[in-house]
DNA sequence: TATTGTTATACTCTATAACTATA
DNA sequence: TATAGTTATAGAGTATAACAATA
């Protein structure tokens, strides 16, 4: 198998590029996070935002939209899917009549911690590779890239 | 403006994935990366593509779309795009009438010398911050991060 | 049988514009 | 006037299944 390797490509352009590399790390990562929620009704996103109520009861859409750099409108459709599951919940804000508080039902509850052990399992693959000093760097840069486009972002923040 | 931060939210669990500090950095990039190419009828994807058929004149499609991770039935439609705009074409393989050697045009090499300061541009932006061993380091951990996956991949060569 | 390219199709994520109800 | 949520819609990017031509 593998009888001629991509190797053979001249590639040297796009791999300096550290745009290139983090999309292709971040598509081998997002396959294999995917792959962790296989037989659940959840994407990605879904899963993270299931963690943000939880870990923050009450909070309202638009805060953790912002947290995640999504968009509002976004955000809509992905709660009614963890609303249509019984996952989550809107009730009406105590003090802002425009906005929701969002809570995790007690089969949400359930449900995330069904799930964190699967990701966190899939994280410890890819950690596995470096070293705790690297990992700490790594989080550390790539915190430090996603800043920089703190100015240009317009409703998201970063 | 910035009245209450994302701050306040309790985010302890995501801000130690990789996973999520990756796809947060990813989508800052990519979004300047677009940004970089306004004006241009060109994807991200299709601007690799174009660099890899530029170093690697004659090569097939298949060869390209593994070295980028992208299936083959998803290259044929960003190829059409660019033979569209007269930027590549599809010539007949001298060696294998199954597939096709692909070229630039002249029209696709002026595209590309016009296109590639501006990407270098945009990744200086997001280099500045860092070391050059710091950036050395950021895409040796990357394409470490990438190969994790590779047996679990099927088609798309890692 | 396996591989290259292809069509058709669907799903996820992201994006913009415009609306409503509150503030 | 600005903000929170919503609807509708569009576009990338990615995914699978099935096919024709060639190896």
């Amino acid at each position: 198998m593998s009888k001629r390797l991509e190797s053979d490509l001249d590639t040297s352009f796009m791999d300096g590029l550290i745009g290139y590399n983090l999309r292709r790390a971040y598509l081998v990562i997002a396959r294999d996070f995917a792959q962790s929620l296989a037989g659940v009704d959840l994407g990605p996103v879904q899963f993270t935002i299931l963690t943000l109520i939880d870990a923050n009861p009450g909070c309202t859409q638009n805060i953790i939209a912002k947290a995640i750099s999504i968009k509002r409108t976004n955000f809509v459709a992905l709660l009614d899917g963890l609303e249509a599951q019984g996952l989550a919940e809107r009730r009406p804000s105590p003090t802002d009549r425009r906005s929701h508080a969002l809570y995790l039902t007690h089969a949400g509850q359930t449900m995330l911690a069904d799930l964190k052990p699967r990701i966190i399992a899939h994280e410890q693959k890819f950690a596995a590779i470096m070293s705790s000093a690297e990992a700490d760097l790594l989080r550390d840069l790539l915190v430090r890239l996603r800043r920089v486009g703190a100015d240009s972002a317009d409703e998201t923040e970063i």
